[in-house]
DNA sequence: GCCAACGTTGGC
DNA sequence: GCCAACGTTGGC
């Protein structure tokens, strides 16, 4: 990992019965596509970098945790899967000629000791989090070094 | 399964 | 431009 001043840090959620770590670590790499959210399109879209450093979070699950890390394996460019009609992520604004939506690839670095969001909530080092705020549904958000560091020393790497 | 919080849509 | 209605997210 690079790990740098350059380095931007960020957290992806995904359901794991429906993409879980695990299948990122078999598939390699994979489009982190389906996001139809503006706000997370635009830290796809103009934001996150190749080598940036993701947690990869497993959310609607008992408990809900950090599960591993990964990273930007490919900068951001059209989610192809917003023209397929045949997509259950089909959006008829979108076309290849004006994309609306966009992805990035990431690639699995290694698991981590499970964190569960309990963990996350009684450390106060994260104190201010956005993961850990009321409400916040965000499926790619950033995340601060600081913040980054202290979950990465819960999850034992 | 419930429901609070949030984002989007569309009538006006 | 407002805002009610609706659909989705996601913890519990």
């Amino acid at each position: 990992m690079r790990g740098d001043e350059l380095t931007n840090y960020w957290l992806v959620k995904s359901e794991p019965d429906v993409y879980p770590f695990s299948q990122l670590q078999s598939d390699g790499s994979t489009h982190w596509d389906g996001v139809r959210n503006y706000q997370a399109r635009n830290f796809m879209r103009d934001k996150m970098k190749l080598d940036d450093l993701v947690l990869f979070y497993h959310s609607n699950t008992k408990p809900p945790h950090i599960a591993g890390l990964a990273r930007v394996c490919k900068e951001g460019y059209p989610d192809h899967t917003s023209w397929d009609p045949k997509s259950k992520y089909f959006d008829e604004k979108s076309s290849p000629e004006n994309p609306r939506w966009s992805m990035i690839d990431i690639e699995p670095i290694r698991v981590m000791t499970v964190v569960s969001l309990s963990e996350l909530k009684q450390n106060p080092a994260l104190e201010g989090m956005p993961l850990l705020a009321r409400g916040q549904r965000l499926s790619v958000q950033p995340v601060s070094k600081p913040h980054f560091d202290e979950i990465c020393k819960m999850g034992g790497i």
